[in-house]
DNA sequence: GAGTGGTCTAGACCACACC
DNA sequence: GTGTGGTCTAGACCACTCC
């Protein structure tokens, strides 16, 4: 790290009582106008070497809360067809999920497209917002399609599709197809992880099949870029 | 997008200059100066905007040169053993790999882990730069186990490894573990690649074997995070 | 040498979280 | 109500690229 700039010397300083175990996991920071007496600087500056260091996933921000030590991320393999709660439970974590909104609704173009659907067919929208360790750290958005799943929403949907496909419809996850790119968060899943719009995301989009390799829904998982590792082998 | 600040009107106005085609990929944008005018604003608010849009992968810097739009983004699957210069040709890219440098030094402990080799046993250490349409994407190291690979260092570097091993050495990549998360770009991949240390980038490391399962080389491949889609599927 | 982005100063007001 | 981060102003100097 090059320490001849404000920016760099703040940015060691910090990473420091980080790794060192000052500043544990979750903790909080100082507030930026106190770090910036401190460095005998600006907020401006402060800021700078804030976001680099949540660029790298060593602290997160909450929206008007405070910047906080990141926590290990979870590690997440999308080719495995784990769901997350058994994922988060598995690495010692404590996982939430609340459901925002689920409605029947109108296929778009692009959803079609992703499930091979006919124009004006109907499927189901999920929203749903989960957490570990009561950190929101994924936004999520699944299509599913109507006519495989009649009286979905009757169930729970605050547990895992999965768990909810193999008990009642005896379908389960069979083949995936995924794709992932880091982005910055749109609104609505900023808005719902409690960050400002635009910072940093992995986007990861997946289209699942079932064992008769049907498609049956697809997914948008909005994540906070510093929450995960994403990690998979192949043969 | 909240146009009710000028970042977000910045922004907004900006994208419609790239997504309308004024601005066409490769592009470079007005001038940082040239736009807080324009804005009727300053540069610190105009340089928010364009580092969201940089998150996005809808623009990109080129260090103290200025800012460009991106073009779309290379599909990489870490699964297919594809490589690099197959790859990008496929998608209709120019690729070029530069070779940084090459030698044999001792290894490391975490790479003793990775490969599973003993203390004070020797690899290769490649270091590359890679590019396709002369933009330079990639910043990778490649560890290689010295014992399996004799006279390595005196063959053509510059071309895909893979291509290297079968030629040479009737060695194929058969297996391969990967993991893949968000960082900011340390300060070598940052100055080859050349940004400012602390922008965002992709790292995807990987641990390879040949057809018999020996672990024979890993690397550690630090991407421009604009660069590149990650797509696999699993059946 | 002119122009660019990189860094920085020293303030300010606002919306929101928390008490 | 107090303190937080989110946004913004209006400048400045430096390091580097490009001509």
């Amino acid at each position: 790290m090059d320490t001849n700039t404000h920016f760099g010397r703040i940015r060691q300083a910090l990473e420091e009582q980080i790794t060192s175990g000052v500043l544990p996991p979750g903790a909080r920071l100082p507030a930026e106008r106190l770090l910036s007496e401190r460095f005998h600087t600006t907020r401006v500056t402060v800021r700078g070497a804030l976001n680099s260091l949540e660029q790298d996933g060593i602290i997160y921000r909450e929206d008007r809360r405070g910047w906080f030590v990141a926590p290990p991320r979870l590690v997440y393999n999308p080719t495995k067809n784990a769901n997350f709660h058994q994922m988060a439970a598995e690495q010692g974590y404590a996982p939430d999920t609340s459901l925002i909104e689920a409605h029947r609704i109108p296929s778009t173009p692009q959803i079609q497209q992703m499930l091979g659907l006919p124009p004006l067919s109907q499927v189901y929208r999920l929203r749903r917002l989960r957490s570990i360790d009561q950190r929101v750290v994924l936004f999520v958005e699944n299509y599913i399609r109507a006519d495989y799943f009649p009286d979905l929403l009757d169930h729970d949907l605050s547990q895992s599709l999965s768990t909810l496909y193999q008990e009642r419809y005896q379908t389960v996850y069979q083949h995936v197809a995924f794709q992932l790119y880091p982005v910055a968060l749109p609104e609505q899943a900023a808005s719902q992880l409690k960050v400002t719009q635009g910072s940093a995301g992995l986007l990861i989009s997946r289209v699942n099949r079932d064992q008769s390799n049907r498609i049956i829904d697809c997914d948008f998982e909005y994540w906070r870029h510093y929450a995960l590792v994403v990690q998979a082998e192949t043969t």
